[in-house]
DNA sequence: AATGAATGAGTTTTCATTCAT
DNA sequence: CATGAATGAAAACTCATTCAT
């Protein structure tokens, strides 16, 4: 509202980024709010104005960390583009392929969520809300694919979990052996495979 | 053997169950050492006679907690069974998925490793090496189904991974939603898929 | 000098002074943190904001107490008085008589480190310096005697550790049994019989 | 009493032994039961069948500790020798020289239980009545000189006093700095020094 | 007499959080 | 708004001592 966006919203990114650096490199528990403070070039009470406690850090992170992935998927099925459906689903394999590499530095901090989910039941529900919409909007997408005739009849729900399933199952594989193969190939082959296993006729591009 | 055999070996075991039966709750860094101790029905002190440290005691149970699931999958593949590899596959998945219910409790262990794996290095090397067996063992399976003429030809080692990611990313939605699905349904419905964009003839039964 | 003048100084000698008195009566081992703390006047975590240890105070202290000692010494030889060397070396043990009396509290603190020397390579290697530089001193001192003809041709070097260790010997004696005798005079009286085997004619003073 | 001497006494001494050799190395605080008891190939628990507590060992070693000395020094003064008190002075000054050697390994012990009497009386009482009778015994000898006309007539009291210090001092310095000096002929030269303030005609041979 | 497994009180150190300035 | 000094509860780990065998 005013010119000058709220300082407040700038500071808890601030906080925020710095709290991704240093929980990526040494976890939740082993990071202290003096390492987030000094990374975040605030004093520790700076935080206290932002955040009420490291959890609310944690908390809010959740957030911010998987908001964007969702965005990403829900823009590209509201698109609802004319290309084949299992192009769109290998060109959406790519871009998380990219996106992996990318965050490959950020990949513990997902981890470190599945862990807590174990024990928080907020970061669970959290977590159980955000596969809901995106298998929700996987489903849509295949579903789009058999009314178009290009998949055959398959449960699209159970589909979309399998995907679901596949992408953080590859995600996991990945994180723990980042050097092990070209990933890149691994994750096209490995949806490829999948599809074939869907479509009517066989291989995709 | 001896008249008093050594307690040694019993109590260690004692403390790595109740070690799991606590940090499965409460997670690694929540559980205080007292918590293992009372469960266990053993001293503080105790513990210390046979771990030397939180960690150790952390260290053994990763061992103790991945070796049985591999024991399972290397005694089934090296059985070299007569019926089509499809058929194994969908037997090896349900087993998995009993397994799963079964541990249902014992999974947010799972998670607190790979969450470890991305700051320890020791535990990092240990699930790799996990898994490079696990999806080994997966590959010759798979290469059997192409010798044999069941399967087209894949890349085997590219299939074993896309199998256990399929299988890892099942356990992790199983995880966060246990009562989302009858997931023994859809564990086997998301394999299924996978295994018809391998074989030359359509779906097994 | 600036408004707010840095209590960072403030503190550790707050802390040493504190963790003189206790280490005086208890002993280095015997003494708490809790004790040290509350002694000055702050919390247990305080200390841990100055001094990154138990061990790191016991250091800081190793320094803080010999060094008042060796700093009077050195003032004393560089001013070159132009009084006999006797009657200096007899105005140094009475200084030093005097600082005993004084200190007799705090003499426990001496002996501790003389204990600690015999397990901790840096505790030692500091004596060593500061007994180096203490009967460097001496020496000289001696050697101005010798040179001025007051003194026999006798060793420096062996004199200045005579005296030392009579010194050091006479402090035990006097730690062990103040009470026992008009320690002030045995001291002189001791040094006066030394001196005279030095000199070339009978007594001083 | 009985033709094979109590076991009794003879593990105390296996178990006092032990405890020299590792209280020496570690000092007493930092040395454990079990340090003791492995030393002395002994289980903990039988320490405690012949030793009440860790400190009733530290006790016990403490007179097992000093006694000899004393032994050594009443047996030489009441021998009441014919040859100059000078000469036996050095006499026993060559042979506490050997013995600081011989004992290298040991004189931390000796300042352990010089710490130890900073904080308990018992232990304070023990060492001064240790040097009042060892005190003593060089006054009777210092007495015996001046009786002879070998000594002026100097304070036997102060002089037995100054003779313990340079002995005492001289072994501070020695167990701080082993390899410094030859320290045999520094502690000759000492004493030499002093017995030169003492007698009536010059230096012993 | 001897063992050694078991105990649990005790101590150092850490760190999220607070609050006077 | 911002600071950073101060707090104190919490937890890992140690080890003298006990006691069932």
């Amino acid at each position: 509202m005013s010119p000058r966006p709220d300082v407040s919203e700038e500071r808890k990114n601030q906080i925020l980024e710095a709290a991704i650096a240093v929980f990526a490199s040494l976890g939740f528990q082993q990071t202290r709010m003096d390492d987030i403070a000094s990374h975040a070039g605030l004093s520790k009470g700076a935080l206290y104005l932002y955040y009420k406690s490291k959890d609310a850090i944690i908390g809010a992170l959740l957030k911010y960390f998987f908001a964007q992935e969702l965005k990403r998927l829900q823009g590209f099925v509201a698109a609802e583009r004319q290309e084949s459906i299992a192009k769109q689903i290998m060109f959406l394999t790519r871009q998380l392929a990219s996106a992996m590499q990318w965050m490959e530095k950020l990949m513990p901090i997902a981890f470190e969520f599945y862990a807590l989910a174990g024990r928080d039941k907020e970061v669970r529900q959290f977590l159980q809300d955000y596969y809901k919409v995106y298998r929700g909007e996987l489903a849509s997408l295949v579903q789009r694919g058999i009314e178009r005739g290009e998949f055959r009849d398959v449960d699209a729900n159970a589909t979309a979990i399998t995907l679901t399933a596949l992408y953080e199952g590859l995600a996991l594989l990945y994180f723990l052996e980042p050097q092990a193969r070209v990933w890149n190939e691994q994750i096209e082959t490995s949806v490829h495979l999948l599809l074939e296993g869907i479509q009517k006729t066989p291989p995709v591009s």
